[in-house]
DNA sequence: CCGACAACCTGACGGC
DNA sequence: TGCCGTCAGGTTGTCG
């Protein structure tokens, strides 16, 4: 589930449950997901109030009055839940507020993280250390790939998985701004046209966008404590459909490389 | 730099 | 019903 879309549809649902509000609780029930939680991550938030939310990368951010923000990455499984009706295994950090509300960050595979930095030195921050420019922000555009592309033979797939060249995309967006964009997976980044480059730099814009509005629109459902996001699934073009039929007749094709499944239509995508 | 692979974990699903 | 293999939206590291 979570890719940026993901990311922003979650941190604009948590948004009205945490903007302004004292945590009074903050507990985490086990000491690591993918790395260590910050042993003083109870001790520094409780009493805290959230100042602000946002996002980079695949990242969430909370900020406190205190100087402090949490980081929280959701890896392939995580999700919040909002007001749980009961707290199961995978519930792996817990928080109240001064409202009464309560969040969840459940995570079942662990393959999320949770950290605490002062925001004052977010920056140095490691895992945002090399990362490259928001795709929906005004350091990326065409220019950028072409420099982020030259020389590189590598599949332009690939390359578009890098978090240091675009900051956000997962194995969904890149299948479907491919697609869109009308570019073969497997090309070498480096012999992908500027005209091409221009397409995709659109394609992946208008995919983000679709699916955080879709996001968005389930936001309604956020509170749900097994609300799913995700209605953007069903705009799916190729991701999820070998076999089907794509707007040009030919069959969706469905290739595994580095242990990962690429969709695409080899009519349409050259 | 590249591609392939493994590791980290659990759950869902299909086949038998 | 159960067992087994396969797959899954991410990140990080190794090896040749």
């Amino acid at each position: 589930m979570p890719e940026l879309p993901e990311v922003e549809t979650t941190v604009a649902g948590l948004r009205p449950v945490l903007l302004g509000q004292r945590l009074v609780s903050v507990e985490p029930r086990r000491a690591d997901l993918r790395r260590a939680i910050p042993v003083d991550l109870r001790q520094r938030l409780t009493g805290a109030i959230v100042t602000g939310l946002s996002r980079r990368a695949k990242y969430g951010l909370i900020d406190t009055d205190r100087g402090d923000t949490m980081i929280f990455h959701l890896g392939m499984s995580g999700r919040w839940r909002v007001d749980p009706v009961d707290i199961g295994t995978h519930d792996h950090l817990l928080i109240e507020t001064a409202a009464g509300r309560r969040l969840a960050l459940n995570d079942p595979r662990r393959f999320g993280s949770l950290d605490l930095v002062e925001t004052a030195a977010i920056a140095g921050f490691g895992p945002f250390q090399a990362l490259g420019p928001e795709p929906l922000g005004d350091g990326f555009d065409a220019a950028h790939l072409v420099r982020a592309f030259a020389g590189r033979i590598a599949p332009v797939k690939a390359l578009l998985l890098d978090q240091k060249i675009v900051a956000g995309l997962g194995n969904i967006y890149v299948c479907e701004a491919l697609h869109i964009a009308r570019i073969a997976p497997d090309k070498a980044a480096g012999t992908v046209a500027r005209p091409k480059l221009v397409r995709l730099v659109a394609a992946i814009r208008q995919v983000l966008d679709a699916a955080i509005i879709a996001g968005g629109s389930t936001l309604r459902d956020f509170a749900r404590p097994d609300g799913e996001l995700g209605y953007f699934s069903k705009q799916w073009l190729v991701y999820g459909r070998e076999g089907e039929a794509c707007a040009c007749g030919a069959l969706v094709q469905r290739r595994a490389e580095g242990g990962r499944s690429t969709f695409y239509c080899a009519t349409c995508q050259r």
